[in-house]
Order: structure tokens, then sequence, then C-alpha cells
DNA sequence: TCAATAGTGTCTGTCAGACAGTATGTG
DNA sequence: CACATACTGTCTGACAGACACTATTGA
């Protein structure tokens, strides 16, 4: 792949000095984040809550506009560090692009979704229009069918957020099948009980700690050991302490780990 | 989820009536098209040769500016439709969305790039700025380090297009793992022996024929029985006629029928 | 009868599910 | 010691890889 902009190709240089645009329709152009972390043992996304019309009052997920000059990636990552004063260091990936033309009632808005997975933040502090911002279990907000149904008193999102977020759900659901993405919930060093935590967190059903154990142990680079605590770092006292691993340089596991059978239906992209 | 659009949330109908759009940011918004179909049992997609600047006279993929009243879903689907002469009944996904500020060096574009899979389309006919229209075998352009490597001969495509076509490959071959997306490639009826060659094109490497057999008849609603050809379609005479088959039902195959070793790293969304 | 393609049977190793058991720490 | 948590062993069934085998057609 060589380069797509200002290359040499010949007569371009003269055809891109005499270029005009044409008139081609102009879009607005937004990245909206699911950032999702765990939080006492359940899974959790960030939501802002708007002050500002359409939709005021309302939940939403985080995001904002792309500027001339950045990539929807930039701009991705440029408002996760407004919304939670730091530089982010977590996985950040998108997740797709939601056009649908009367999605904003203000003007057309192109958006594109990012999904975020981060070991626990600082609480996040709000910012821009968002007058409130705070980590929601996903449970709470009724988006899929689970067990228990939707909570009589679950919110309602703005836009087409509800929809975004149950994709970034599918999507985080299914890539914990099939990548060490897990690890990237927990900080480090954690013990093989934290990692178990996540997969119970995130699929609502814990795999069997034996058969999780030598999955994960027998997928090389997946964690690695660093020592066994001197004592524990938390967790109520008693019992054995377990040993302490980070985060290993594989990235897919082959083959994968298959969650049990509910909530996995749905095709939905990858 | 309730509606997006214009529905009855307080104050905010009177809010819309006096809004005015702010100043953010304009930008073009394309759409392009990885068209994939097996042609000669080989893998093989739609590019066209440009006769406009910038790039003119490289190969690209086709696509097009998305209109003022349609979703990027739409605007797919027509330019597929365009391309082609017919309506388009194969299966059409998102990819992913480019968005890098020189993408292109005329103005800023943000591209939502799509993936569409068909049986042995008609041959395409030109349409717009598209000099020329034809189906290239991905092996003729040299995108992975594919057995054999980069063919000397290999065309540059236009602008990030090498790139969009390496992740509509990536997403292709991995969706064939675990979902039944290969009966989207073949005509009906087809023969088991149709089938296992779209793996084999795919993946540049045909599973073995008794497993693969096993497996997909195994896999309840993947495909379904037809009847035996009187005397088979085509094939070149003699032999044993095969049974035939429609596609069926199911969408995703648990467990996936994962590929061999090779080409199963480079991490990359879904 | 031969060539060619379709289709079957079966052995083997790998691995996940299930679950019972052992080890090592604290009070 | 009891108790809690960490960790191990092992039986079983499902299933993929490998590959030898049989079946059915046309020439």
């Amino acid at each position: 792949m060589t380069g797509p902009a200002g290359a040499g190709r010949p007569g371009e240089t003269e055809f891109l000095a005499g270029y005009r645009p044409g008139d081609y329709p102009a879009f607005a152009v937004t990245v909206d984040l699911a950032v999702l972390t765990i939080r006492g043992g359940l899974l959790s996304v960030l939501l802002v809550r708007r002050g500002d019309h359409p939709f005021a009052g309302y939940l939403a997920l985080p995001g904002g506009f792309v500027r001339s000059g950045e990539s929807a990636e930039q701009a991705a990552a440029r408002e996760l560090e407004e919304e939670t004063g730091a530089v982010f260091s977590g996985h950040l990936e998108q997740l797709r692009t939601y056009s649908d033309p009367d999605r904003d009632p203000r003007m057309r808005v192109v958006s594109i979704a990012f999904v975020a997975l981060a070991p626990r933040l600082a609480d996040p502090r709000p910012g821009g229009d968002a007058a409130e911002a705070r980590w929601w279990p996903v449970e709470d907000l009724g988006l899929d069918g689970r067990p228990g149904g939707r909570p009589a008193d679950a919110p309602e999102l703005a836009f087409d957020h509800a929809r975004i977020l149950g994709d970034a759900l599918e999507r985080v659901r299914s890539k914990l099948e099939y990548t060490t993405l897990a690890a990237r919930f927990v900080d480090e060093p954690f013990t093989l009980a934290d990692l178990r935590r996540v997969y119970a967190a995130v699929w609502d059903s814990a795999p069997d700690l034996a058969n999780f154990r030598r999955k994960v142990l027998s997928t090389e680079g997946f964690i690695v050991e660093q020592g066994r605590s001197g004592a524990a770092a938390a967790g109520p006292a008693g019992g054995r302490p377990p040993l302490l691993y980070r985060r290993g340089h594989a990235v897919l596991l082959h083959p994968p780990m298959l969650r049990p059978a509910a909530g996995r239906d749905a095709a939905g992209p990858p």
C-alpha cells in the first residue's frame, strides 16, 4: 500500500491545483463511545445525562464531533480523555457507523461508534454539554432480553444509542470468545479469579473454574505468571494467597473459548 | 428502543423550530464496496479503473457519495445496483469506516466500507467515472503475504483501497469460520463440492472432504437437501451425480469450523 | 473395465464439561 | 482446629484430522 495522499502521480498536482469541490452533500460526523468496565462484578457502561435538546434529560453515550484535522480514531481518543480527565491507555476499537438520515432531528449526522474497555477508571468528570456522567450496570438498562426482563425503571437512551450499546455489548461478548481481550478489563497484576470474574460479568455466567484455568494457562501468551502476592492485595482475609499474573502478548485464542449456549443468536456483524 | 427522530419529547419541538446548525466541520461521506465472488475457483473482487484524477488510471473499489436522504446502507445498495445493472440480492454488510484526514487529496472524505458477497454476477457494466470494471482474482493483487509473494505485475490500488480490501478479505475469511456465509457465494441449487470449493477459494486451502461433509451436514439448517440432479448441471461428464442442496435458515456455526493454521494472525477488528 | 466423481466408516488425538478431590493460607 | 480460598486430577463425551474404503455414473 503506497501512500494515498499528496504523492507524485502523473498530472495530479496540476489537477489538484485547479480542483474545486463539487456540490456533494455535507455531513456532520461524530464519534460515540461505549466505554465499558467491570465495577462491583457488573459490566458497566459510562453514560452522560444530556443537558441540551434534543433528548434533554436523557442518558446518552459520551461523544462529540470529529474535528477537521483528525481521524475518527483520534477524535474518539480525545473525547475519552476529555471525559475521564486522563490519557486513556485501555483498548479502543471501532464498532460500526450509524447513518440513518433521521437519527438526529437537528441535522444530518453520521456517527462512528467505538468500544473502549478499561480496568476501573477514575470516576468520570462531566464535560461539554453533559450535565452528569456516571457508570451504569448494563443490566439496569434492560437492553437485551436478559433473564429478569427489562427493569421497570430502566432509563431510555437518547438517539439510537440503545442500539449502539446493544451492538457494542454483542461485540465484546463475542470477542471474549476468541481473543484475550478479557485481560484488558483488569488491573495488573491480577489473579485468575479476577480474570474469571470478567467473563462472569460480561457473559452473565461464570465458566467452570477448573476448565477456565486449564484453558487460560494452556494458551501460550495469554497471561504471564508474576509471582505470588506477599499477602494478597485486597479480598477478605483467609484463604490461600493466589498467584499473580499480567497480560501476555497473545491476542487471539485458538481454539476459542465458547460462551455457554445462551446469548449466542442475533447474527450481527462479527 | 423508542424512535430517535421527531418524537414528542418535552420542549423539543420548540427547540428544533429555533435551531440553527452550529459551525461544525463538514465532511463528504462516501461508500466503498468490496464486492466478492468466486470465479473459476478463485476469490475475485470487482475493481474499476479510474478515469479522473486523483489516481487517474489506478484500480479502485467501486463506490460513490452518500446522498442527502439515504443511509450508508442504502447508498451501498444503490451503488451496487448501478454497478451491476440489476437489483442486488446477495449479502451486504458494513465493514468499517476509514477517516484519515488525508486519505483523499481533494477534500475531507469519510468512507464507510462495505463487503458484498454474491454468486457469479453478470459481468459488470461500467458507470460513473469508472472507465472499466472487471473481476480481479485477489491473488493477483498481492495484498497479503500469501505464498508466491506479490506478483511483479500486481496493480496498485487508489486511495487506501488496498487496506480496505485487505480488511474485507480478513472479514470474509474469518466469517466463514463461524457463520454459514459460504453458501451465499454459490448459486442454488449447489452441491457439497461446490460449497467446499468456496472454502478452498477463500481460505486458499481446501478442508478435508469427509470432515467437511460431516460438519456441514450435521449443522442443522446450514443447507437443505434438494434431491438429486437428473443429470448434473455442469461439470465434465462421468462420475456419480451429486445430491443438490439449497441454503438453510441457520446463520451461525456452533462450534465454528476453524480454518487451517495459516492466515490466522493479524488481530484486526472482528 | 476404467476413469472419475460422490459419498461412507472408522481410528485417533485434542479438548471442553463436570465434578471430586487436595493444598495452603487466616483466625 | 475450622474455614475459606486456591489449585489439581480425572473421567467422559463431542468432535476434528487423517485416511482408507465403497458406490454410482459415463465412456
